[in-house]
DNA sequence: AAAGTTCACGTACCTTCAGTACGTGAAGGA
DNA sequence: TCCTTCACGTACTGAAGGTACGTGAACTTT
């Protein structure tokens, strides 16, 4: 069966936007880039953005659902080669690190995404991505008995936050010790929750 | 020495500005509030506006400052209460959990303050207030011996880190319990860095 | 295959917003 | 008393996000 000369069309034009906002967003932030610039650098005008995207900020959202996937993705690729359970966890939160060192998801995950979406509608878009493995990985292991008997989302919450936080600084810091140092510091938070 | 009655005039037009665009800017956030909206609460125009602060990011930028001056002073209150080094890092966290849970603070000092200030300037405005009590507090435990010896920064990122979004995901939780359940993970946490 | 319908855009326009240029009148100094 | 300074107010501008409507090619129907 053929696609359709007009879907593949739509699809191209919607890929372009997309990807091109995407490039924009993460080198000017949000509130710097205006849509003439994004259109502009697709090839196509405002009325093929409004035809796709119903404001501005539902283009973002959907640039950041994709960095979330692929962040999410690349988490689960490396938690996935361990057996252990823990041991998932803390490979899953180093290749978190790791990943999010990268300034152009640093910009739209963490510093723009709240602002623009606002955090509760954040924090859901995290929720079905990388911020569910996370409380995965958490509940199997209280529920192993590797860690402590307790509620999973403030585990969660403070772990998600210690290590977006943490990214944002390495992204900025100068000294490449400075990823050991806190990956260190983190493996030993991780570990205080270990039953004895 | 009489004040001059001109300058006491341009403080109370300063005040009355910050005070209102504070408050529009907790409620509806920085992107949804206008420079009009604000200068017809203060009851002042566009032209004292500008007289005062080059742009609306600096204004945003005064405000913040004072949000964080009181969030610092708060902190501080209820951790020079106690004596002991390690109590005050503990009733210090706990304080800045309760403290953050205002929503007015939640949206100018958590949300948007990374957006609007970029990140790297939002961190530095911190590590001034109340940063530098989280920092100076880790630093005197690792003097005196009370946790493992380990680079400082890296820390204080991840607590701090750890906090914030703590503290977002309690201002918008319905069940009491959650604050309590969140206390407690952290202090296991920071449990955790002591030396056994 | 011809006529009708849908749809993926392009064009032109509107509204609102941040920011600026300049005027003004009262406060302060000489 | 005259001159200067300064804390605003007024009027305007450019650009931004968003909308109304037109259009031609792709699909559907008969």
């Amino acid at each position: 069966m053929t696609r359709g000369i007009r879907a593949e069309q739509r699809e191209r034009t919607r890929q372009a936007l997309v990807r091109e906002s995407r490039r924009l967003f993460a080198t000017l932030g949000y509130g710097a880039v205006g849509l003439s610039e994004i259109v502009r650098a697709a090839g196509v005008t405002k009325g093929a953005l409004y035809h796709h995207f119903s404001s501005k900020a539902e283009l973002f959202r959907a640039v950041l659902e994709q960095v979330q996937e692929e962040v999410a993705e690349r988490i689960a690729e490396t938690a996935d080669a361990r057996e252990d359970t823990w041991e998932q966890l803390i490979s899953g939160c180093q290749a978190f690190l790791t990943v999010s060192t990268d300034p152009v998801i640093q910009r739209i995950m963490l510093v723009d995404g709240p602002a623009v979406l606002g955090w509760s509608e954040w924090r859901a878009m995290n929720e079905t991505t990388s911020g569910r493995h996370l409380a995965q990985v958490l509940g199997d292991l209280i529920e192993e008995g590797t860690i402590t008997a307790q509620p999973v989302e403030p585990l969660t919450h403070l772990l998600s936050g210690a290590m977006n936080e943490a990214a944002l600084w390495l992204a900025a810091s100068k000294d490449p010790a400075d990823l050991d140092d806190t990956q260190n510091a983190l493996v030993a938070m991780l570990r205080a929750l270990r039953v004895t």
